[in-house]
DNA sequence: CTGCATCCCCAGCGATACTG
DNA sequence: CAGTATCGCTGGGGATGCAG
């Protein structure tokens, strides 16, 4: 068994259509996870999301939104005055899958440090060989 | 106030540094977080990993692992045995991440059909027009 | 078995300008 | 105010081959 059989440790995790590859899809992209904690707060409009997104484009705010409304994320609500006016909101699911993202930010603030100072120990040994 | 003052309804949620963004670099790239849930079963052989995760190529098994490895979420160890033999293994601090990780493939789970129709009919309409 | 080096491609994104 | 259209780049990642 030494080197024979490797066992089946893992089994495998992914068949097509992974869940996990699922919320990644959903999730990936550069500013899809902001737009939804910046909505999480209620309704609000396209130009209070691009001021509060540093560094969005215009352009990416667009498309982002538009994929999010795509997958049931937000609702697009245009009120017809003039200026125009646009809010977007999270909808029930994607009220659910915020909660998911605030633990994940809530890991990011503990571990901070920690990853911080492992990449920096990393390196450090890197350099030194 | 019709359309004057915007309210400050959704406040700068990133700052720089934020811990939103410093998530999604560590769980980005399109393999990441597939390793950790592969990985999160115990210690786990590199030719057992490449299996497990189907679709991924040496090179972003290795990528991606080194990554992990230097922000200190998963650990390497070498037995100096013919042949080589390395296992990896998840850090605590990534056993945490690994569980709210979890939570994101529940959420898909649960509201994989949702988002299917939801997409299905976002595109009836365009079609339709 | 485990891993690095090289080449190459393309999707994602930024910049910019134009519209209802 | 809230978009859309076009262009061009960058780097993430796939394929392949070599090495300890």
């Amino acid at each position: 068994m030494s080197q024979g059989n490797t066992g089946v440790t893992a089994q495998v995790v992914n068949a097509h259509a992974c869940p996990v590859r699922e919320v990644l899809d959903r999730v990936s992209g550069k500013w899809s996870v902001q737009i939804l904690v910046a909505a999480a707060q209620g309704p609000i409009r396209f130009t209070e999301l691009e001021r509060s997104i540093e560094g969005i484009s215009r352009r990416m705010l667009t498309l982002t939104l538009r994929n999010l409304e795509r997958d049931g994320l937000v609702t697009r609500t245009v009120h017809p005055t003039v200026p125009p006016k646009v809010e977007y909101e999270l909808t029930p699911v994607a009220e659910e899958l915020h909660k998911t993202l605030q633990q994940l930010t809530d890991w990011a603030e503990r571990n901070r440090v920690y990853v911080a100072e492992a990449r920096a120990a990393y390196d450090e040994r890197r350099e030194t060989d």
